[in-house]
DNA sequence: TCTGGGGTCCTAGGACCC
DNA sequence: TCTGGGGTCCTAGGACCC
């Protein structure tokens, strides 16, 4: 008999597979088997946010623009998504994963971490606890997950890319850095594709060869990063897996139209709609905010934002628009061309309070009028109430 | 070929203060 | 004539993640 392996932490990743698109299939049964590609319509300016494995025999990628996947996959089943829906399943497959651990971090609608350190007398030893996730995720979501299990969040997450779909892999204590090694260095999360670039050009193409290099060498690509970057290539990891949610640091809109804009008048009313949701999200989780930002694509993907810092915390969408739409005027004085993108962004948070004492418009009632606008919304539909100013153009 | 929308974090430069 | 150094706040842009 072997000595049973000592784990100074147990870190499980968990991953829905093709989430979105698995998750159509399922409330329509007649869809499997078939490339199923969830995103923008085909014909507009969206990408694929997931698809199934049978797509992805035809070279489609989550993120690849819609008609990019129409072309690679002509006869896919296109559609829009239902988040609603998904973030249903979500909560349903996070209740699976508590029964393991208290401590569970969800990361995204697909993707958590759970720490088992301290769960093994009730669920068992590591690859137990793990084959049952993945039995209790199948018979009561009709789903599939990929698990990683490991020493630390970073090659557990690593670890469940392994196998997809349907995969489980566990890297033993001490396996970490061997088990990385050969890997290359994109599979590393925090390295993107400018990373990959710059590490190419030095001579680091896995994470073996990153995890040899002495730090001076990364620096002018890491900066300060660049020791965790070396530790994290050699499986060290020390994050704990936080069930806590942190509070939100900025809240915001934003929206690619179906053809650019070039009219102010509609270029204020698309900021106008992005200001009153955000103004509305704010509310909603009684936040305020000090900086509003402006984000502004142009027709050839150049992309710039501004931001104002304001005199005090706002969470009306009135103010919030009439700053935005400065920010804009600015930006559009240093460059006129055809808008692609606009979006509107509410930055330094703090739970919302009325400012009682405020000269001109009475600030409660403005509060309270803003609340009543928000639950006729909910009633009816977004954007039924639009200030004469922004309407007189529509 | 034509690039979403929700975010977070980091860097760098200028203003300002001591 | 030559002109510090550190800290903090603010803004713009970019990389990255799901």
């Amino acid at each position: 008999m072997s000595v049973a392996t000592h784990w100074p932490r147990v870190i499980v990743h968990a991953d829905l597979d093709a989430f979105f698109a698995a998750a159509e299939i399922l409330r329509r049964p007649e869809l499997r088997g078939k490339p199923v590609i969830v995103g923008g319509r085909p014909g507009g300016r969206g990408v694929v946010a997931a698809a199934s494995y049978e797509a992805r025999a035809y070279g489609v990628r989550s993120a690849m623009p819609i008609a990019q996947a129409v072309r690679l996959c002509p006869h896919g089943v296109f559609l829009p998504g239902d988040h609603a829906y998904y973030r249903e399943l979500s909560g349903r497959f996070r209740a699976i994963l508590e029964r393991f651990s208290p401590l569970v971090e969800m990361v995204s609608v697909d993707e958590a971490y759970l720490d088992l350190s301290h769960s093994e007398r009730s669920v068992g030893p590591p690859l137990e606890a793990a084959r049952a996730i993945k039995r209790q995720v199948r018979e009561e979501l009709g789903l599939t997950v990929s698990l990683g299990v490991a020493t630390s969040r970073l090659v557990a997450k690593i670890a469940s890319d392994l196998d997809k779909p349907d995969g489980l892999r566990l890297i033993e204590p001490g396996a970490e850095a061997v088990t990385l090694a050969p890997l290359p260095v994109e599979r590393m999360p925090g390295i993107g594709p400018k990373s990959v670039e710059r590490l190419q050009r030095i001579g680091v193409t896995t994470l073996g060869g990153l995890a040899r290099m002495p730090a001076a060498a990364l620096r002018p690509i890491f900066g300060r990063r660049a020791d965790e970057v070396i530790a994290r290539a050699r499986g060290i990891d020390p994050r704990p897996v936080n069930p806590e949610r942190e509070p939100a640091k900025s809240i915001g809109r934003e929206r690619t139209f179906g053809q650019d804009l070039t009219d102010r008048h509609e270029i204020e009313r698309a900021l106008y709609h992005l200001a009153e949701r955000t103004g509305r999200d704010l509310r909603r989780e009684g936040l305020q905010g000090r900086v509003v930002a402006v984000k502004l694509r142009y027709s050839d993907f150049e992309t710039v934002g501004r931001q104002r810092r304001l005199p005090r915390p706002t969470d009306d969408h009135q103010e919030i628009a009439e700053v935005a739409m400065d920010l804009v005027a600015r930006l559009l004085e240093e460059r006129q061309a055809p808008v692609r993108l606009l979006g509107v962004r509410v930055a330094g948070l703090g739970p919302a309070a009325i400012q009682l004492t405020m000269f001109g418009d009475d600030p409660l009632r403005r509060h309270r009028l803003n609340h009543a606008l928000d639950d006729l919304a909910a009633r009816y539909h977004a954007g039924l109430v639009i200030p004469a100013r922004v309407a007189r153009h529509t």
